[in-house]
DNA sequence: CCATTATTTCAATAATCGTTGAAATATGGA
DNA sequence: TCCATATTTCAACGATTATTGAAATAATGG
């Protein structure tokens, strides 16, 4: 799981919003008319949303004659809190957090 | 809290790491130059970063001679996942499967 | 086939984002 | 005071974002 798409996924109101009515529906999920017509979004909006969501994996589509059917992906979401709770919450264990850097470039020049 | 901007101030790698060094150094906090010196990040991007954590609620500063000394706000951070949990979730427990402590358990769990 | 419904794709737009370099500010010490 | 250290502020810049309108695609029914 990339925990920054995650996050990023969830990191907007209108996607927020969507995210939680696709729990609220549960794995059988909502149309994107549904989803469409509670949040009154426009249908492209919507599909951006989406996809969005969808690379984030915290979204999947299946399509169910012309509706485009959306379900949340609990399995993420779980993951995501999973990250959150051990890498960033004081209490108990915090994993080191350890840059992904090749070099330092601005530390001082040993002699 | 904002969950919203609370989501955005960690949806992004530099600042993500910044936080997880903050709540790693616990609430003593650590200056700005440990940071950029840890992350090898310039001292300015850094304190861009640093105020968007702070705005979100994520960070708080205090100056300590010529450093100025950043924290993490567990608090917020608690708030956030607590949050998600509760409303991202399905309404089933989102907590790891693995407990990194043993929490005192209100009810007989089935084997 | 044609019409209707449901959704996506595409192009354009303003707004925001993350980073950089240069300059400014604040503190402490000689 | 002058100087070095620590950090911030400011003005750019290209990159990404969320939204819109128009057009395209897919499936169903007559």
């Amino acid at each position: 799981m990339d925990a920054v798409a995650a996050l990023a996924a969830l990191a907007q109101d209108n996607r927020l919003d969507v995210f939680r009515l696709l729990v609220q529906a549960g794995p059988e999920g909502l149309t994107a008319g549904a989803v469409a017509e509670a949040l009154d979004l426009a249908p492209n909006t919507l599909t951006f949303h989406f996809d969005r969501l969808r690379m984030a994996g915290l979204a999947t589509v299946r399509r169910e004659g012309r509706s485009m059917i959306y379900a949340a992906r609990f399995e993420t979401m779980n993951a995501l809190v999973g990250f959150l709770t051990e890498n960033c919450c004081g209490g108990v264990s915090c994993a080191p957090a350890k840059p992904s850097k090749p070099a330092r470039k601005r530390s001082k020049v040993p002699a």
